[in-house]
DNA sequence: AATGAATGAGGATTCATTCAT
DNA sequence: CATGAATGAATCCTCATTCAT
């Protein structure tokens, strides 16, 4: 609102003022990221992007309304990149395998990269609670994919499933799970969740039973 | 830390006291929780969990150490229901595909159950980033979903996919990539993601193109 | 807005808690006017409203909700005061003389009493407190002025002052009181009040009942 | 502080450069003006004023000192006037009546005039501003006030006026005119000035010539 | 055990003023 | 002369936590 929104490459001639002013934005923008990765959203103050951004506090006003207005722009970001490597994976060269293999590569790589900061979004808690928590979350998953394991192995002796499958498997059938659950979540309201589960299964099935 | 820590059903006998003190201690979790859900955990005050447990400030504090404790103790509860319903489910009578069906289906019935907390949790914004974030957020995934439809239609229409199995198989991709790329996040530090993503990438594949 | 509106004399009996917070609020109004007086309203944190009344900033919170609404409450205090002495001043016994002089009188001494904080006020409000101020101060005037005519009108009755006279006197009055009052204000330290009382008093006295 | 002070019409020709620093001050302080007069002394800001002038925030500072500088000259600028005003009223020609008359009416219209400008004076002033305005508001009195005594004492000597009555009679005068400006100030809007005027200065007149 | 008044550290935001261009 | 980006001191208000009753 009032703010520089003017974006690089605007028609003409690009001004040194633009220029200044686009650097101080990425700046601050930067800074921002590596403090909210660093210890969490709720424990970056306005001072401490600053500092970060070399600048002082009331210059991080000149170029976003709010603290708000830079996280917003900070999830924007990271949500465009995201899409943009993943169709690109998604319509690349080769054959489907392949594809598949790619795009899951590429989504994992983008969560690697981003890491640290999606890893505070995630969740509204202080450092410490997300410690702790970390550790109980890290175990319910744990359980479930070794609880799977079991099945499989299971499944494997009574030549219900072919060997080669399980390897990875019992962790893919818990982050579709999971995938599902939070795909869902973005997009509510949703329909029911019985033919949800069912084509899910059995794609799962045929995956792992598969020749 | 002095605080009760004595669960239920410890082993000698309960005195009125020991359930007066339960009692309460599941009003405050249940009023936080509900407040947490209703506005956010950063915008609930203790204030605002005593008045919705009918206790005043300093009670809350007689029974939980802190806003943070109450959190975590909510978490974990959490994810300790999740676990427990997962396990039946993994374990349950039937064949492969069944259970995995049933697998499947309870994460998402429990994602449902909790979904107005759990969102509140998934994010460290405030109300009105969150909604304003929602949106590219559906987006992102509402695209790569929709790229995935069109490369499964064109495969169908080669005959390398069978027609039934895409029903849905979009979906599953997607959220299959972002589950395990979530999982890795809880799991860290975690190897390479190559080997992963094969065997995701190979698991699908036979899931779609099965007999 | 939530914050302690109930009164002293409020019907039932008085808590200890009660007697507290009437303090409480007392001793912030008093802290806050001295400030106020002393350095100016826009020149008071509420810090210093705090340290002046003894208690910490939270605490004045406690009992008004803003700083802005501080300063409301004193005005209207010091509006009511105002109007209830120069009332009682108007009906007073005496003839009409003595009771213009007597109310001369009063003005001056009240904002003498209140000079250094009226001063300060003269000057610095908000918006938003003046508009909700001018309602009160209007009223505080309408009332003297409403009296005055009251008064006059009994006069001429009783043939002491001539009706021609009366047409607008009593607003006359009331503006020469506090013409007199500011014009002391401007021009502290100033002398005695009672001269300047006398004089006025004879000057309105023999305007009113002159030929 | 080696800011503009000269005025216009200082001995020496005038060169274009002073021109345009005239023209630059006149616009800002008219600028300043309606700012302070629409929302408020201390709720416009410098930038405020710049963009009212059409200049940048920089070049007031070229001009004036400080906020409060333009604040003061504003003032000061005022009560220049009034004086003015008021002295030619007082020492027009006519009888004492018609100069009383004239004299209430010119003070209510200067005030109706700047109506917006002293309502948010009268309230919003710092401390230093404060100190250094009331000099020569004092100032503005006592030359009405001397201006009348010399009246008054010439009109005795012609024995127009009673000895007796024109102790203090010169302050009262000046007192009532104030008086009702300020209530007018409060009571906005008010009907026309005339008859107002000719009712306080008939009252004046036969307070004066009484007996 | 329960209360809620008191606390005060902490943070977002504003804006008068400066100064390099 | 003019500009407006940069500064950072200053201020209001919130709220987790404590503690006397």
């Amino acid at each position: 609102m009032g703010h520089y929104t003017r974006l690089a490459g605007s028609s003409s001639r690009r001004t040194k003022a633009d220029v200044v002013a686009e650097f101080r934005r990425r700046e601050i923008l930067d800074a921002a990221r590596a403090r909210f990765a660093g210890q969490g959203v709720s424990e970056t103050t306005v001072e401490h992007i600053a500092k970060a951004a070399h600048v002082a506090k009331g210059t991080v006003y000149l170029y976003y309304g709010s603290k708000d207005e830079i996280l917003r722009q900070l999830l924007v970001e990271d949500l465009d990149e995201l899409r943009d490597s993943a169709l690109a994976a998604i319509q690349a060269k080769g054959n489907l395998e392949s594809r598949l293999r790619g795009y899951i590569a590429v989504v994992l790589a983008f969560f690697d990269k981003r890491r640290d900061f999606i890893d505070h979004c995630q969740i509204e808690l202080t450092p410490e609670v997300r410690r702790k928590v970390r550790t109980v979350l890290s175990q319910c998953y744990t359980d479930q994919v070794d609880a799977w394991h079991a099945v499989l192995e299971r499944a494997v002796a009574e030549g219900t499933v072919v060997a080669a499958s399980i390897d990875g498997a019992a962790s893919n059938i818990v982050s579709l799970a999971r995938g599902l659950a939070l795909h869902r979540l973005a997009g509510w309201p949703a329909g029911p969740i019985d033919p949800i589960a069912t084509r899910a299964g059995r794609l799962l099935w045929k995956g792992l039973a598969g020749r």
